[in-house]
RNA sequence: GGGCGAGUAGCUCAAUCGGAUAGAGCACCGGCCUUCUAAGCCGGGGGUUGUGGGUUCAAAUCCCGCCUCGCCCA
């Protein structure tokens, strides 16, 4: 609603712009009054023409607000300050507007957004779960916005599998060579796994840590092993061996496990594209010969790259004609292996539906809401879902490889795939990393040095890192603490379903209230605190509400059809009129947030909208007594308050995938 | 050496791509549970936005130099 106004002032400003001073703004900035009493937008435009028409900003501020007149929703405009133009809601009846339900728009194309993207070979730790929590947000407030009045595409979820990369092949390496199985013997083994009752992902996150050691130790066999290392990578890329087999069985068990883990978070994926069938399916050769064909690569002669097959980097000068462009991307090496770039692109040319293959599909796990997740195979079943053939894609991957994916986007260029390139966003973000007080409580031992960061990376080859089960346990165990003491009446189901609801919240808030490009510093402390700006916090709110409700004996609903009926202009005016309509200002905000949040793929402004949310709620809350309130019309709009600003709080948690429990 | 990102209150972070008095949380100090749940509310102290210049009505934000830190590439 904030928004619909919003969009109905840009069109009459365009208007009495154009008509008055004949000018056009490509894009107008609308801003916020500092103080709810001076009005709902400011717009400084005044100050942006002032240059251009040679007048005094508040003279051209006076001109526009008199050319302005009346526009429908807004009771006037004001001129403030040195030029600002400050603009009023028709309180009564936008907060009458703002209660009437959306209308519902059919969806469009749709957009591949693709997250999670774990190496099969260890547990999922802190780091995966912010990509994932992001990926899975985003997702969320991709598929509202497709479905309600904005008109963004639905998506559809990948979960990216290198099931034959190097991290693999350490577990492999691992399991034949440090345990000495074969394939009977890992077969045996996953089955003692599974009657145990242990964590297979857990296991090889203690068994990728002592191959990594392994590979050093021994300076005489340091190279047979680091042999040892490729000749399983190459195994496991030929496929058809005993290795690739092992690879399979392991990396599959693993990826079950990373499902699990993410379910617990209410993730969900529509796709598993896997690496072994980009291989075996030959992706590569298609793409070779389309590179070739538009001319994107070439090989060159000489130089350190002499024999290799060169794509010339992006903000490069290139080969000068006497001189090998020594900074050229290898996509082919001079002993024709493809190197992980040159897949890449082959997959993304598939995104695209620019590859001319495609894979084999099937069925891989069933959602308790019924949503099938598919697998790629080389032979699949028939029907199967449609993927790739996306006009929009969203790979959520962490800063640190911004330089690989920047070499897709250039060889999309290249091959004259604009609209594609342009289409191509990479969802960067910053690294999880911990404290040294966390990583010193989790026993590691901490140099001199790093005692003194901020934050010290973690390291699955070292095995340095919090594990995400680890995690999700941990917060439940802290919450439950505190449930089970406030509500002893309650049976321990209950107490642990209410448990993990507050344990996700606050979990999946602390990976969204920081913006993309700030490095977290993971600590227990911080991740395991349920007070002040948390997701608990504005579950709280959530909660405080619905008690509300409970005690009227009435439900929001009805609350807010007794609000149509009375005219609330009254109640909205005054000093204490002026800190209600701030509260129904704000919750009618929330659609306008989730515009922001996809345009500018930043879900941090939705965490900080939540919060505030919940923090002016809060204060209404012990503002105005509302049970006790003897005026029944006063009564009949301050529960629509509660009403409007619990719906709206319930909506921007449901976006990040957070459900406040019926109490706390 | 090149590229990307960061530097804001004691700590952790915001600041709607240049706007009105730079805001939150944590920590600290002081108040508020017999009224809809104190996982809460109210009040207080705390800032030369790394640094030096420049651009303009207006700079944490844009440009140039320097310093520090992180990541990536070679």
């Amino acid at each position: 609603m904030y928004r619909t106004y919003r969009q109905s002032l840009f069109v009459h400003l365009r208007a009495v712009l154009q008509e008055k001073f004949q000018v056009e703004i490509a894009r107008l900035t609308v801003e916020e009054p500092p103080k709810v009493e001076m009005g709902d937008y400011a717009l400084p435009i005044a100050f942006e023409l002032a240059r251009t028409l040679r007048k005094a900003p508040r003279k051209i501020a006076e001109e526009l607000v008199a050319a302005l007149g009346s526009v429908p929703g807004f009771t006037g405009f004001e001129v403030a300050g040195a030029g600002y133009i400050n603009c009023r809601l028709d309180r009564g009846p936008v907060a009458r507007k703002f209660v009437e339900v959306e209308q519902w728009l059919p969806p469009l194309d749709y957009a591949l957004l693709e997250h999670t993207s774990i190496n099969p070979n260890k547990a999922a730790h802190v780091g995966h779960l912010r990509n994932a929590i992001l990926g899975d947000t985003l997702a969320r407030f991709m598929r509202w916005g497709s479905s309600k009045s904005l008109s963004f595409m639905p998506p559809r979820v990948q979960n990216y599998i290198d099931n034959t990369g190097v991290q693999v092949a350490d577990v492999v390496v691992g399991l034949t060579h440090l345990e000495e199985m074969d394939l009977s013997g890992v077969k045996r083994w996953m089955e003692t796994l599974r009657q145990s009752n242990e964590r297979i992902d857990f296991v090889c996150w203690d068994l990728y840590a002592r191959v990594s050691q392994w590979y050093e130790a021994g300076l005489d066999q340091k190279e047979a092993r680091k042999q040892i290392r490729l000749d399983t990578l190459h195994a496991l890329e030929a496929g058809s061996n005993e290795m690739a087999v092992i690879a399979d069985l392991v990396s599959t068990a693993i990826v079950r496990r990373h499902l699990e883990t993410m379910q617990r978070l209410g993730i969900e994926y529509d796709f598993l594209p896997r690496e072994s069938e980009i291989l075996h399916l030959h992706f590569w050769d298609a793409a070779f010969a389309l590179m070739k064909e538009k001319g994107v690569l070439y090989q060159e002669t000489q130089g350190k790259n002499a024999g290799c097959w060169v794509m010339r980097r992006a903000g490069t000068a290139g080969a000068d004609g006497e001189n090998p462009d020594e900074e050229a991307k290898v996509i082919v090496r001079s002993n024709g292996t493809v190197t992980y770039v040159g897949k890449d692109i082959a997959y993304h040319l598939w995104k695209f539906g620019k590859l001319g293959l495609d894979f084999g599909y099937s069925r891989f796990h069933t959602y308790p809401d019924g949503e099938e997740c598919w697998i790629s195979t080389e032979h699949g079943e028939e029907p199967h879902p449609s993927f790739g053939h996306a006009s929009v894609i969203y790979n959520v991957i962490d800063s640190r490889q911004a330089d690989p994916q920047n070499n897709v986007i250039e060889a999309l260029y290249g091959m004259g795939f604009t609209k594609e390139a342009e289409n191509y966003h990479h969802f960067s973000y910053e690294m999880v990393a911990l404290t040294p007080r966390c990583a010193t409580e989790l026993g590691y031992v901490i140099s001199e040095e790093d005692q003194s960061r901020p934050f010290i990376e973690v390291s699955g080859r070292k095995g340095f890192g919090v594990k995400a089960d680890d995690l999700i346990d941990k917060l439940i165990a802290a919450a439950l603490v505190q449930v089970n003491a406030r509500h002893p009446e309650r049976s321990e189901a209950e107490c642990h379903s209410i448990a993990s609801k507050i344990a996700i919240g606050a979990l999946r808030y602390y990976m969204l209230r920081y913006t993309r490009n700030t490095i977290i510093a993971f600590d227990f402390q911080d991740a395991l605190s349920f007070e002040g700006e948390t997701g608990p916090y504005a579950q709280y709110a959530v909660v405080r509400a619905a008690n509300i409700f409970r005690k009227a004996n009435i439900t929001p609903a009805d609350a807010l059809r007794a609000f149509e009926k009375i005219d609330a202009a009254a109640y909205f005016s005054g000093e204490d009129g002026d800190s209600l309509w701030e509260l129904w200002l704000l919750a009618s905000k929330s659609v306008h947030m989730l515009e922001r949040c996809i345009q500018s793929t930043e879900p941090a402004y939705m965490a900080k909208y939540a919060f505030q949310l919940a923090q002016q709620f809060s204060n209404f809350y012990h503002r105005h007594h509302i049970l006790t309130e003897s005026d029944p019309n006063r009564k009949a709009v301050l529960l629509a308050t509660a009403a409007v600003a619990q719906r709206e709080l319930i909506r921007a948690l449901a976006w990040m995938g957070i459900e406040a429990p019926d109490v706390m």
